[in-house]
RNA sequence: GGGGCAAUGGUGUAAUCGGUAGCACGACAGAUUCUGAUUCUGUUAGUCGGGGUUCAAGUCCCUGUUGCCCUACCA
């Protein structure tokens, strides 16, 4: 047996991801500073401000600041904006608001790429001026053709050995504007040859005679995100560049500029380390930036924060907490394996954080009328009682409200069968279940419609069950049993409201993937589930739900969010008024029931 | 015909020097319950294939297979 001096009642030590351990040995040895100082460790989330953040993002931003917090270190938030022709302030804003939402903290000021134009173009002379770049006058057809392909080299461009001084003269009027866009580029020189492609003489600046949002006109050439991004992180002396597997073939790339940089240089500059992890890939979802600003150009949703969207704005909206996207984002882990992640994993993430945070309340989504008849017998028919409600049964802190009931009431008519199976625990004619926290109520008629719809429900109620307490024992001390507890809400002071049941956006467990059968015609259109969202427009309430009550504490971001008993977790969305309640679904119970009853 | 990366239950992930394959979600059973929720208990099921080294291999070596990425003046 091996040594173990391991003791059983120490708590095992919490496994660590694969770039956690990168960091540990960092740290350990010393490579960024003095051994053991944790607080070198500098991280970033470098978001293009061309579209609103997705979930996928979140997870970068929680695993980048977070990595930042656990040792100590720095996290930065930085735009990279080389590209003016596809970016907008709208996106800056939206991706700032995000990030702060999701409780990520920047040090210092929000930096842009652009801030570093001056510096990049020093450089980029620099290259020029040490024989490692070149202006191209090739037109982008020869460039690509030029370029071989995976498995033929490459072929020089008849302009890679102009004289140093030939570039630089080029390149300033470059610069200064002189010529059209896509007329000349200037490339790193670097080998035509190289079995990676991202070697061959890779492009550094194009010309764009276009206006930045930030620089205005000030600049007719932008560089390229392969030469401008490692240039960020050192500038900003980021020790771990975290990014997805597909820049794995640029790293090399990167290495080779900041080595030409610091060739024959006194001081050298930072070089960061690359890290690449898979990144996330929900079920059911799609990530792609460019196909998220389809469904929104083409009306599929109603903006990037619609509620089905799977956009940092648009899953809050809908009712997902920070905290949930924390836990998902541990949940899903860091690893270089490219899988999909089980959308599941995000709901119950989110079950998990509003089951003991948010409180509860009776909503009744599709209402039927239940009289009880015998409500006279035993009082004024016109009285109305009050019962005490827990906010929350896990949470006693959460106090309670008091929810009111009478001769007229609201139950949800899924609630209800004609006819039902030995099984169903609720409502039928003949059986007796509880209103939660009011009366034990029995069926005894109901009263249907021309079309066979059930219009009306009658019961009697056992006033000895008031409060929803068992009723005492009888005559032989047998107690009388009810299997089936029910939502509802009094009919006298139901507070009408709208209900958006939101359900996945795509029918398909991985919407982006073309079926093999697929001869060109498919879209990731096709598996837009039609019924994403269903709208509710006469909900009956509970008047506790039509504004905040004393008791309840508000939430971080100021969305109301609420547990509907037996139903869902439920938010207010941004269009609701106080004369138009309007509420999102974020998520339903689990309901293993629904499960069975499907089988 | 090139280069890079990856592979552990249904899914996602752990396993420190080569030493009991663990956790989460799910599924299934049961208990509790004024939410068919929650909570609790239990069950299920895994090292991509083939060789090799070793007392001992998810881990080391050889070899094969499968999947993903790479030929924008996008990021």
């Amino acid at each position: 047996m091996p040594d173990t001096n391991t003791n059983p009642d120490e708590p095992k030590a919490e496994s660590r991801n694969f770039i956690e351990q990168i960091v540990d040995a960092d740290i350990a040895s010393g490579k960024w500073g003095d051994a053991g100082d944790r607080s070198v460790v500098a991280t970033r989330f470098p978001p293009e401000p061309n579209g609103y953040l997705h979930i996928g993002h979140a997870k970068s931003i929680c695993l980048n600041s977070g990595l930042a917090e656990q040792f100590g270190g720095t996290f930065k938030l930085r735009f990279d904006d080389t590209n003016p022709a596809k970016e907008e302030q709208e996106y800056v804003d939206s991706i700032i608001g995000d990030v702060e939402w999701l409780g990520a903290r920047w040090e210092g000021e929000v930096r842009f790429a652009s801030d570093y134009f001056g510096q990049f173009y020093e450089w980029a002379r620099d290259l020029i001026a040490k024989g490692l770049a070149y202006v191209d006058e090739q037109s982008p057809e020869q460039i690509r053709n030029n370029r071989g392909n995976v498995t033929e080299p490459g072929v020089n461009s008849p302009f890679r050995d102009r004289p140093a001084a030939e570039s630089l003269d080029l390149f300033a009027r470059m610069k200064a504007g002189e010529f059209e866009d896509g007329s000349m580029v200037l490339r790193a020189k670097i080998d035509m040859a190289s079995p990676n492609m991202n070697l061959r003489d890779p492009v550094m600046y194009r010309v764009l005679n276009a206006h930045h949002h930030r620089t205005g006109d000030t600049w007719h050439i932008y560089p390229m995100y392969d030469w401008a991004h490692g240039l960020e992180d050192s500038i900003e002396g980021i020790t771990h560049s975290i990014c997805t597997l597909e820049f794995e073939n640029h790293r090399p790339l990167y290495d080779w500029f900041i080595d030409a940089i610091n060739k024959d240089r006194g001081e050298p500059i930072h070089h960061p380390q690359q890290i690449e992890f898979a990144r996330l890939e929900p079920t059911y979802i799609i990530t792609s930036k460019r196909s998220l600003k389809l469904l929104v150009d083409e009306n599929h949703v109603t903006g990037w924060d619609d509620p089905r969207m799977p956009t940092i704005s648009g899953l809050r909206r809908r009712g997902f907490t920070p905290e949930s996207f924390r836990s998902f984002a541990k949940a899903t882990g860091v690893t270089k394996y490219k899988g999909s992640h089980d959308i599941g994993l995000l709901e119950a993430a989110v079950r998990d954080h509003l089951n003991t945070e948010a409180p509860r309340r009776m909503a009744v989504l599709d209402p039927i009328k239940v009289v009880i008849t015998n409500w006279g017998e035993h009082g004024d028919e016109s009285r109305i009682e009050e019962f005490n409600a827990v906010n929350n049964p896990n949470n006693p802190d959460d106090g309670s409200r008091t929810v009111t009931f009478g001769k007229e009431i609201y139950i949800e008519r899924d609630d209800f069968m004609e006819d039902p199976p030995k099984k169903f625990f609720r409502l039928g004619p003949g059986r007796e279940v509880r209103l939660r926290y009011a009366y034990w109520v029995t069926c005894t008629d109901f009263i249907k419609d021309d079309a066979g719809n059930i219009t009306e429900i009658h019961c009697t109620y056992d006033p000895q069950t008031k409060g929803g307490e068992n009723p005492p024992p009888d005559a032989e001390g047998k107690v009388r049993k009810v299997k089936g507890t029910i939502h509802w809400v009094g009919a006298h002071d139901a507070v009408d409201a709208e209900v958006r049941l939101i359900d996945r956006l795509f029918t398909a467990e991985h919407p982006a993937k073309a079926p093999k059968d697929d001869e060109g015609g498919w879209s990731f259109m096709d598996n837009l589930n039609p019924d994403s969202m269903k709208v509710v427009r006469n909900a009956k309430f509970e008047p506790a739900l039509a504004s905040r009550t004393p008791s309840e504490s508000a939430w971080a971001d100021g969305i109301r969010r609420y547990q509907f008993e037996r139903l869902g977790y439920f938010c207010e969305d941004r269009d609701s008024t106080q004369s138009n309640l309007v509420f999102n679904r974020t998520v339903t119970l689990r309901d293993s029931w629904a499960k069975n009853a499907g089988k």
